[in-house]
DNA sequence: GCCAACGTTGGC
DNA sequence: GCCAACGTTGGC
């Protein structure tokens, strides 16, 4: 079993959007190196939620990995910003993952509590610049996290 | 509003 | 294939 962190703006996709929802298909994904970590996802794997884009930023739930390997739909739908004119039925391009909602926390954890606790080397997140929405989360660190809520 | 980081685009 | 220009992300 893996652990992931999901970047998502709050006005775009919140926790609470993905609560009500239940579940979700992570779909807009378009860069490579995201999309070859939701390819690496396993069904089960569990996923910290992150709000990015909002004062103050930080982890504020987990969500589990319901299904992997589903196709994007929206890289085929020429009304969506997300088209691409490249993917074809026959051939996508842009694989993603379902996610459903474990659990909205207590309280948010911090971006910098989690700067103040965790080396670039250990999180991803906390590096300077980093700009992946979605990465890999040690399960070290993920422990840790959880242990934070769980004590 | 600023700007660091970095991915993408396009001319050559 | 190189690389400058440009665009986007996202924290501060």
């Amino acid at each position: 079993m893996n652990y992931w962190l999901f970047k998502s703006e709050p006005n775009d996709y919140s926790i609470e959007d993905l609560a009500r929802d239940g579940e979700a298909i992570w779909d807009g994904v378009r860069n490579y190196q995201a999309r070859n970590f939701l390819r690496q996802m396993e069904e089960g794997d569990l996923a910290f939620f992150y709000h990015s884009n909002i004062k103050p930023p930080g982890i504020v739930g987990l969500a589990k990995v319901a299904r992997s390997g589903e196709i994007d739909p929206t890289q085929f739908d020429p009304n969506s910003k997300y088209f691409d004119p490249k993917a074809t039925p026959e051939s996508p391009r842009w694989q993603t993952v379902a996610i459903a909602f474990v659990e909205k926390f207590p309280h948010p954890l911090e971006l910098s509590v989690l700067k103040a606790r965790f080396s670039t080397d250990e999180l991803l997140l906390v590096r300077r610049g980093n700009r992946l929405s979605v990465m890999p989360v040690g399960e070290k660190v993920a422990e840790e996290i959880l242990e934070i809520f769980r004590g």
